[in-house]
DNA sequence: CAACTATATGACCGCATAGTCATGTTGTCA
DNA sequence: TGACAACATGACTATGCGGTCATATAGTTG
């Protein structure tokens, strides 16, 4: 962890933020291999279209995707290629604390 | 990113939105290089203690960080080595971010 | 034992925000 | 032009949670 003044770390936190919640992590999970448009991702989250929207617009504000207007539809793609180190590493963190979990739970 | 069952995309929500809070960044950013009582981090953040126990609790939930209790103080170290990693990425990101917003305003 | 320190925790409040609904906007096609 | 499809957005509600206050618990010291 480098340096972290007080201002890069709300910045920091806003990112971390964006990232946890779970309808946001099923958009990026579904925008792993392609782009996708709008409706698709309503299809592929089973959310409504309005809030896949609102999701998607506090994304691209923040830089984790990137959008492609063709049309009347606009595809959104994943933008900042960290976004999957960075699940990679919190799902690493998560399936050590599953098996510490599940050996607790072996050992009552 | 590897493949991200429901169950687990949640649980990746949860351990990001963890990290989502501006306090709690201060908290592993003072627990960087050494352990440290919650006295000691209250001072470091000048948040209550109350808070600052608040927040230990639920990054040792989570298995963020580690506890050592010693007489009658309690000392925190940081249990997740990702975590400093994580920080990293997301401030990589940031900063991209920061150069930029910074270019675009420079062409306004 | 009493007094003090360090930490944790329950109750409570206020705010941020995820979700929904309705509507606006933009582009396409007849 | 009107009708339709895709997406965005404002208003609203409900819920989660960060912060505070008071208090509980545990350990130390006299």
């Amino acid at each position: 962890m480098a340096k972290l003044t007080p201002e890069l770390m709300d910045i920091v936190a806003e990112r971390f933020r964006a990232l946890g919640e779970p309808m946001r992590i099923r958009i990026l999970d579904a925008l792993r291999h392609r782009e996708r448009t709008v409706t698709d991702l309503v299809e592929a989250t089973g959310a409504t279209q309005a809030n896949v929207s609102k999701h998607l617009t506090l994304l691209h504000r923040l830089g984790f995707v990137a959008r492609r207007k063709e049309g009347t539809r606009v595809f959104y793609r994943v933008d900042d290629p960290d976004v999957f180190e960075l699940c990679d590493l919190v799902c690493g963190g998560a399936r050590k604390r599953v098996r510490r979990e599940s050996r607790a739970l072996r050992r009552t």
